[in-house]
RNA sequence: GCUGCUGUAGCUCAGUGGUAGAGCACUUCCUUGGUAAGGAAGAGGUCAUGGGUUCAAGUCCCAUCAGCAGCUCCA
């Protein structure tokens, strides 16, 4: 697979991140020479750029960003030097007269904190620092976009105007930021959901909810078989459960209560409130009652490929990343305080079975307790997380610790997955969980007799199918490797008399379960070859007059165009294989 | 939900208030071609939907729906 990512800088005379925060000053001072009516908010510098807030009478245009560049330039020539001084509160406050934003961020600084500003020419901003030393040094930067952000991240707040940029130390890099931009949108899995007939939505059917086309649907089955293959040999069974549910259970769980703005509104059946479900867990839990549980039963593991609701607000759907209605490979483990350890470790192996599955790089967190509104006793709170700590060492799964960042039903261990572009996901995790085993008053009896509260684990690892297969077309850039391709092999004779055999050899392969497409149409083979290319098919058998006459083949594989002639049992063998494996290696 | 932008053929996109366009894809016919586009013809549209302004609206205005870039939130 190509390896795209950033990049790597040269030697830097500044960090990359002082650069870009100065080149943030230097567009603020551009806006404010245009627009001087401008206020402004905050100008940071982030993972791939800088951006600044402003508040504007006017909306910006992308015609405003040239005219903003250009008088970036200009400012960086005429006054280039950058100098920090420092000021009392009292002159800072002096000197923000007017800003409001900037008064208010003024006020957010500690009382006992050296207060500096950074200026330009006659511009200038309060800041901390770091910046660089002038602006005429030799760098390149872009200024990419425009959007609203709430001041301070607050939706109370008035709403901003941000202007996006990027910056480097030379041109190189900034081209090579803007060709993996450019390789980022032509990965997109909406573009290419459109482009390879994967998948749609409908205004006729509402916004948010994913329509399947048959060739990701043969995506999907495959990944399930993979998912259901390791978690059938993890030792879970598979349970099924209903979509909608009496409301009462749902205000039993908690739900309601927590998480009622996700929830659609009840449905009236028989004069009773019903609920779409928003997640699996109340369900599994309903069949963990439906008897008394021994010790000698548990660890319990139940999964269910279970399809959610959850009421999104409009502005944050995007392809199949973010939408109303998806499906979570859920699972659940009800087991002792003692298996916990055990639990974990088993759960920490199957993720990294099905990540390192698809070539996915991974980093696990751990989350522990928040510093309030949590529930459950402390001692619960050190034992489950020293069992996530324990799982983890057993599994020699390093983790990074995010502080109080645990759900307020106990600790968890959160994945972040990079794809082949470097982009981080977060899909997978493993969640204990103290609160619903109280609220469903859940036992089981001991060896002593006595009943006492089992642990319920959460866990999804591919997250949600629709989210995962969009990271997963992204990932892939739409070149899916064999054992999940929608058409694995693509056969093409040469002429229309050699169409009998290539539709013998289809056979053969179909018979296999093997997804094949004989292009047995009237066309001439340069465009079959160049459709088989476009829609990614791993394998193309092309077959004339030779390949008739000795029962072989000529194989190209994707992304050659080199063949290679071989007997067609040989080439049944090596596909056979390869799916069997579930190789990732590009055919 | 909020700010800004967008919606014309299956896809990518032209279109000045006055007769609806191109390329690709599709259909039919011709072409028998050895590794990325053979040729010709044809069909395809309530210009997202609903109002309004106007003698006249794809074009201007408003609303709704949907999408895009973000903010916020999340699997």
């Amino acid at each position: 697979m190509s390896e795209l990512k950033e990049a790597p800088q040269a030697v830097e005379p500044f960090p990359l991140s002082t650069l870009r925060h100065s080149v943030a000053h230097l567009m603020a001072s551009a806006v404010a020479k245009l627009f001087p009516e401008v206020k402004f908010g905050f100008g940071p510098s982030i993972e791939h750029g800088f951006y600044y807030d402003f508040d504007l009478v006017e909306p910006l245009t992308d015609k405003d960003l040239k005219r903003i560049e250009k008088e970036m330039r200009r400012i960086a020539r005429k006054t280039p030097e950058l100098v920090r001084h420092e000021v009392s509160r009292e002159e800072a406050r002096e000197q923000l007269a007017g800003q409001d934003y900037k008064l208010e961020a003024l006020e957010l600084i500690p009382e006992d904190e050296q207060l500096s500003f950074y200026a330009h020419g006659d511009w200038q901003d309060l800041c901390q620092g770091p910046h660089i030393d002038t602006l005429d040094r030799d760098y390149a930067f872009k200024l990419q976009s425009i959007a609203g952000a709430y001041w301070r991240g607050d939706e109370a707040n008035p709403m901003l105007q941000r202007i996006y940029g990027t910056a480097f130390w030379n041109k190189e890099a900034l081209t090579a930021h803007m060709e993996w931009l450019k390789e980022v949108q032509l990965r997109d899995h909406r573009k290419l959901g459109v482009e390879m007939d994967l998948f749609s939505h409908h205004a006729e059917a509402g916004s948010g909810f994913i329509f399947w086309h048959p060739d990701l649907g043969c995506v999907r089955r495959e990944i399930e078989n993979f998912w259901w293959d390791l978690h059938t040999r993890a030792g879970y069974k598979p349970v099924y459960t209903p979509l909608i549910s009496r409301e009462s259970l749902f205000a039993v769980s908690g739900h309601l209560e927590n998480y009622s703005e996700m929830m659609y509104a009840p449905m009236d059946i028989d004069e009773m409130p019903y609920r779409v479900k928003p997640m699996n867990c109340p369900g599994h839990i309903l069949i963990y009652k439906n008897r008394g549980r021994s010790y000698r039963e548990l660890p319990l593991r139940w999964a269910e490929l279970g399809t959610v609701h959850r009421y999104e607000r409009s502005g944050t759907i995007h392809g199949m990343l973010r939408v109303r209605g998806f499906t979570q490979d859920d699972a659940h483990i009800f087991c002792t305080p003692d298996q916990l350890a055990d639990e974990i470790a088993g759960v920490c192996s199957l993720v990294h079975q099905i990540l390192t599955g698809f070539g996915f790089e991974y980093t696990a967190y751990l989350a522990t307790r928040p510093e309030k509104d949590t529930i459950g006793e402390a001692e619960s709170w050190e034992r489950a997380t020293a069992a996530l700590k324990d799982a983890a060492k057993m599994q020699k799964l390093p983790l990074v610790l995010d502080e109080g960042g645990g759900a307020f039903y106990g600790p968890k261990i959160d994945y972040k997955i990079k794809d082949a572009l470097g982009r981080e996901w977060q899909n997978s995790t493993i969640q204990c969980d103290f609160n619903l085993p109280e609220r469903f008053d859940l036992t089981y009896v001991d060896s002593d007799g006595k009943k006492k509260r089992p642990i319920l684990v959460h866990r999804a690892i591919l997250g949600s199918l629709e989210r995962f297969v969009g990271v997963l077309i992204e990932h892939f850039g739409g070149k899916f490797p064999l054992w999940c391709a929608p058409t694995q092999v693509a056969v093409i004779p040469i002429r229309e008399e050699h169409g009998e055999y290539c539709r013998g050899l289809a056979e053969r392969l179909e018979q296999e379960l093997l997804r094949v497409d004989c292009m047995s149409q009237e066309a001439h083979m340069n465009k079959k070859i160049k459709e088989a290319q476009a829609r990614q098919v791993p394998f193309m058998l092309i077959a004339g007059e030779r390949e008739c006459s000795d029962g072989s083949v000529a194989l190209r594989r994707r992304g050659t165009r080199e063949q290679e002639v071989m007997a067609f049992d040989d080439f049944l063998e090596l596909v056979l294989k390869l799916r069997a494996s579930r190789s990732l290696e590009l055919v």
